[in-house]
DNA sequence: CCTGTGATCGTCT
DNA sequence: GACGATCACAGGT
């Protein structure tokens, strides 16, 4: 079933682990996705907190559109934007359409390194800036709501402030997250 | 398996 | 002028 814009349209919380196990296709390549994380616009580690800016302007705009932005001068970072100046990072895909033009993007054919981490994400799928702004359900986009799936919960990678908030889902067992999450403690 | 480090540049202070 | 929502590679364990 393909998602509507009006699904981005709710809380970032209840979003991001609802778009693990959907399949992302750009320009029909892509797969499902297995790991993301949430960012409201509260919430210090988010590029929208502290208020619009140019680069952010995205994650202001109406839910269901593309926020893309630069990350360290060099990758590409592809988000979701949802309700509020909230949106979702994707951090990692299962390859399923296309394997053969993500392998020639990526320069490598090893499975686990086409999509795996947003910058690898973004590179395989051709992701840039020119991608910022545009609406989700609508080409060169495709999502396909996903099927239920057991979901892991863990805190967000590569971030400096707000490190313990739990916001990070992956598929659980998945082996294609960018990193795995640390099952939970037995009690 | 793990840790450390350089690359590289737009954005905001 | 400092700092990243990262990645690839090198080297040690």
């Amino acid at each position: 079933m393909k998602l509507r814009r009006s699904f981005f349209a709710r809380s970032v919380h209840d979003v991001a682990p609802e778009l693990v196990g959907a399949t992302l296709l750009v320009d029909r390549v892509g797969g499902r996705i297995v790991e993301v994380e949430a960012y409201h616009h509260e919430d210090p580690a988010a590029h929208s907190f502290g208020g619009r800016t140019a680069r952010n302007a995205s994650m202001f705009g109406p839910p269901g559109h593309a926020y893309v932005y630069r990350s360290y001068g060099i990758h590409w970072c592809l988000n979701f934007v949802c309700e509020e100046g909230s949106a979702v990072l994707i951090r990692a895909l299962e390859p399923t359409h296309g394997l053969e033009e993500m392998a020639a993007r990526r320069g490598t054919d090893e499975p686990r390194l086409l999509a795996s981490g947003p910058g690898r994400l973004t590179q395989a799928l051709g992701i840039t800036r020119a991608y910022d702004g545009l609406a989700l359900d609508r080409p060169p986009f495709e999502l396909y709501a996903a099927r239920e799936t057991e979901i892991a919960v863990g805190p967000r990678v590569g971030i400096t402030k707000a490190v313990e908030l739990p916001w990070r889902y992956a598929e659980a067992g998945s082996r294609f997250v960018s990193r795995p999450i640390r099952p939970a403690p037995r009690a």
